[in-house]
DNA sequence: CCAAAAGTGTTTGTAATACACCCATGG
DNA sequence: CCATGGGTGTATTACAAACACTTTTGG
């Protein structure tokens, strides 16, 4: 893919020179969830126009990287953290979406647990915020759109796959777990349907611990096993409640 | 969105200018479906490092255009058709994807009934094909790729939405709607299980007409409800089989 | 011993699967 | 009247939904 002759790189950079170029950005709703609520990270806009409002965060396609690296940098950047889970979602093209010319952006979503440190973060930084979900009504640019399909694409998502558990830390109850499907998904579920569901798709695994500093019985403590889902993947299974 | 003042737009046009920019491309794989079988309109590559290879049709976006009018545009152009189902799929941004040049790419699939006018496209421009999906197996850039990932996309649309119809004439039997998930799906399915599920789903018209040229009993016609299905589409339910 | 949440089973309804014969038409 | 595919029903099983009480712990 990259032992072009010189005749061809000739030929087609004059080609693609004529042609209209736009600026690429990415731009990453980023899921916190702290036991609670489903919130995202939001930073004041820096433009005129739009300012009193929040925006995603995001940024320019550097010259030596796709989108998903892009959106890893977006994401170390700001959170200071690598790994976090990530899907592309929807590229956004209009043609006055930015005010400033054209900008074609790629959505992504990431997940994370939202811990002290986490929370912390938009203290030394008093343009982000970490604004709950039900709580956003307008955003800068076409953000609020943006969001709202990586919201939908996030909640479908965790109707099919085991993705829940990038919300959590690494040991969990079966009650938080319940929890975040409700608050995430806004739903009601019933305890022991929820939990013979679990039992049934047997991908958690029982790390012999418990709950401490509860004023009442202690619950149990489990953690995604990774290695098991991956061994009945094949079978198509639905996270359906 | 439009009545940015001065100032703002000479702050910024400086600081898009200094960014890097990329050509966006658009690229559409067209599925179409002749009763037997799911083809793919492929062109044959016009760049000598792909020669005799196909690739997906495909633009580069223009100036006064977002994605979604460019997939169109590209659509009308080859197959002469608008209004067909088209869907966003996803970004490919890999630095080397296009020998070239920087492009990053939009990939769409649209939805068409392979009729005999549109076969016969193939015959006036010689650099056009109907692929069968089963027998591609090497395309120009990435388009493999695109490819694959447009295919899981309708097979995974066609369990949960009522798009197969669009790759089927206005009027058409059971059976043929049958064949259609078999085929796109790769999988068997029991008729009667089949015929209760759709009228379970009660989304198809009776038109009243039969079959005609056929040397056995002819099957009943049937149309695809728009408005009664767009009447229950609130309350969720699939098309899983 | 009391408050608080953890943990557990059964019943009922609904949807998925598997399976075989009669019917209507054209030739 | 025969060949061809169209059209139909039932029994079984698996899964979703609704629902209430006992157990364990901390204070």
């Amino acid at each position: 893919m990259a032992n072009n002759t010189n005749e061809t790189i000739e030929e087609t950079t004059s080609l693609l020179d004529i042609q209209f170029n736009a600026a690429i950005s990415v731009d990453c709703v980023i899921f916190g969830y702290d036991k609670h609520n489903l919130k995202v990270l939001l930073v004041k806009s820096d433009m005129p126009m739009y300012k009193d409002k929040y925006s995603l965060l995001g940024d320019l396609l550097k010259q030596d990287e796709n989108t998903d690296q892009s959106a890893i940098r977006v994401l170390a950047k700001h959170t200071g953290l690598s790994g976090l889970y990530m899907e592309q979602v929807c590229t956004f093209s209009n043609v006055n979406r930015h005010p400033l010319g054209r900008v074609v952006t790629v959505a992504y979503y990431s997940l994370v647990q939202l811990n002290e440190g986490l929370e912390e973060l938009v203290h030394h930084h008093p343009d982000l915020k970490w604004e709950k979900v039900s709580d956003i009504e307008d955003l800068a640019f076409d953000h609020l759109l943006v969001f709202n399909k990586c919201l939908k694409q996030l909640r479908y998502g965790l109707r099919e796959k085991p993705i829940g558990f990038n919300l959590l830390p690494e040991k969990f109850t079966l009650k938080q777990l319940q929890n975040l499907y409700e608050r995430v998904l806004d739903i009601e579920i019933d305890k022991r349907n929820f939990r013979r569901k679990l039992k049934s798709i047997d991908i958690l695994m029982d790390v012999n611990e418990n709950e401490t500093d509860v004023s009442h019985r202690p619950a149990k403590l489990y953690s995604f096993d990774k290695i098991r889902y991956s061994s009945k993947k094949k079978k198509r299974f639905s996270f359906e409640m």
